[in-house]
DNA sequence: CGTCGTGGCGGAACCGGTTACGACCACGAT
DNA sequence: ATCGTGGTCGTAACCGGTTCCGCCACGACG
């Protein structure tokens, strides 16, 4: 059963198509290609010339099975349209393309379960990199597993990527690009109390993902720096989504909770914060303040603009792969990159009663 | 030069190293792989024990060498970062992982050159699909290039999918995955029209995308259905920005020109025209209807809600792949999805002067 | 009881490249 | 004239799987 009568016919052409119309043997076409090695110059152009006749291109898993590197970062998120996730993974791409690799790309739709699976995927195409981009659950079996997959990768001279996740233990052979969760909370709460608000509604998701956990506890924590504790009846669990955003201001408001700021976890969030707020005849930063975090392009868009925190989106997702790519000559495998509150015009003086 | 001294060392354990502890044939591995032959329980229960006991995961590039599929859909697109992309993104990742495939993503950040130099690439990987997303340059001979890539993807098995891009030509092996940008911008025109406006200005890019054309065309004949023709000068060039909608809508303002609704060809823009808008102390309908294109999340975080044209993002990505992979039993290759336009509250009669 | 069929398994030839090793050639040096 | 040498190129052994082919043992049947 040969594949094609005749070379050239239908099908890829291989090396050895491109050999048999140069005249030469199919190391010779295999070392034009690598170009690292002498190859006289009438020998070259032959080669060249009968690989633009056939259309050559190189079979890259071939390429892989024979060298030994892969040349392909996988990072997998939660959902590409997220505006956050999405400007990590420009930057991972970016990164990967300058340094010559091809991305792999996966989504796991907020499911720890599926997150395993595609790690799997990703070990069987011997990524050099696997970029987990996003929280953490905060579920202990899971993360067991994960530091299993950690190892396994290792092993394999792959490396996993944790990026905008915490650390999953000092030996675990793992490269991780955090951010300042707690800070910055801790930057944009004391903004707010030192505007004058004391009663203050965090909305977010609690006790489930890494990143809010550490979010609330900046937000606690400055609270105490004022000599105060956060009442926990304005702390308020749903999720990472503008309805939800919606909806717990609108049960905050009907609740007749007393607050003169809102933190919403994400500016999506604050986006729906703003509908509600909006529908109850609520001005902002006149009658209510309100601050997000991320920093992603809405913030601008909402009016008033948004006071929120920056996070290093891009610089995230390029230090990630950067990192584990030269993890040879990189000897730090874990960073933590700063944020700031970028002040706009969501936060003013609490109403005066 | 071993690779490893004792099996299980160091490295990815292979179907040898499985076979050898299981004390069976590597041909039997690779049966209980495949699961396609019949392999005794008792000889299966020992191959899978020994594979989990050495962490066993199949190398893909292997079995893509040894057998002929490749599992891989490709996408290319402009920038992750992008809502509208994103959306489609989405969708073609969801429908890969459906059909049990991985998703390589690149990206040309609007450089045709890198878009050629990509699907290079991809050819290279053996991705059983490429999907280009989103508006083609309106260039000639990147156009016959494309047509290049087109063929020589079909004759290896591959295939090229246009994924909002009008086709290449009718002998052109590709499949096409358009949406109705004319009809699109011929309603929400008519709709502006019907609402009494009669000097409506229209923001985006002119001569160069695909896209844009198909909508400056629909845009102008809802004029010619009204026994009009839109103003040139009302036409401004500029990109898919929101500096660029903001940018423009102050030229417009600037010159004095006199319009009562401005179309922009993209949410986006949108958002820009809004900002300049409010910045001239305009309001949005009373002074100035404004409507845009894609119906991206963004269009109901402005105030007032954007009244756009409604563009399936996500079914647009997953018959892009669905008619790619099932293209044997697939008999149409070109479809056109419909749009409509989501009447918000951005569109209201013209001022009376 | 001999034979044929069949289920289960091993051997070996690929898939399309890379690369170590060795052969060959033309050249200059001795 | 002979030998050494450096620069080119071909041969063949892999990389890690899949799959065709054939062997073997066993049960059923005549």
């Amino acid at each position: 059963m040969a594949r094609r009568a005749s070379p050239e016919q239908v099908g890829q052409a291989t090396v050895k198509d491109v050999a048999a119309l140069a005249g030469v043997s199919i190391s010779t076409v295999s070392r034009v290609l690598g170009g690292t090695y002498p190859v006289a110059t009438a020998t070259r152009a032959k080669v060249v010339r009968a690989m633009r006749e056939l259309d050559f291109v190189v079979n890259a898993h071939a390429r892989a099975l024979a060298g030994a590197h892969t040349k392909v970062v996988a990072f997998v998120l939660d959902d590409v349209t997220g505006p956050f996730h999405a400007a990590v993974a420009r930057g991972v791409e970016h990164q990967a393309t300058t340094e010559g690799r091809l991305c792999l790309l996966c989504t796991t739709h907020g499911d720890p379960q599926r997150e395993l699976a595609v790690i799997e995927l990703m070990r069987e195409q011997q990524a050099d990199a696997v970029i987990l981009v996003g929280g953490a659950w905060e579920d202990s079996e899971h993360q067991e597993r994960m530091t299993h997959f950690a190892r396994a990768l290792d092993r394999s001279g792959s490396r996993m990527v944790l990026c905008g996740r915490p650390t999953l233990g000092p030996d675990v052979p793992a490269t991780v690009v955090e951010y300042d969760n707690e800070n910055g909370a801790y930057a944009i709460t004391s903004h707010l109390l030192s505007a004058g608000h004391r009663r203050i509604a965090f909305l977010g998701v609690i006790d489930k993902l890494t990143t809010t956990t550490q979010r609330v506890r900046g937000f606690t924590e400055a609270h105490r720096a004022y000599g105060l504790e956060p009442d926990p009846g304005l702390i308020l669990n749903g999720d990472f989504t503008r309805a939800s955003g919606h909806q717990m201001t609108r049960q905050l408001l009907a609740d007749g909770k007393r607050f003169t700021a809102i933190f919403a976890a994400t500016d999506i969030v604050a986006a729906g914060v703003y509908q509600a707020l909006r529908e109850a005849n609520l001005r902002v930063p006149e009658d209510v303040s309100v601050v997000g975090y991320d920093d992603i392009p809405l913030a601008l868009d909402l009016v008033p603009t948004l006071t929120t925190v920056h996070v290093p989106h891009d610089e995230l997702g390029r230090t990630a792969v950067r990192l584990a790519i030269n993890r040879a000559t990189e000897p730090v495998q874990h960073v933590m990159l700063g944020t700031h509150i970028a002040v706009r015009h969501s936060v003013g003086p609490p109403p005066t009663p």
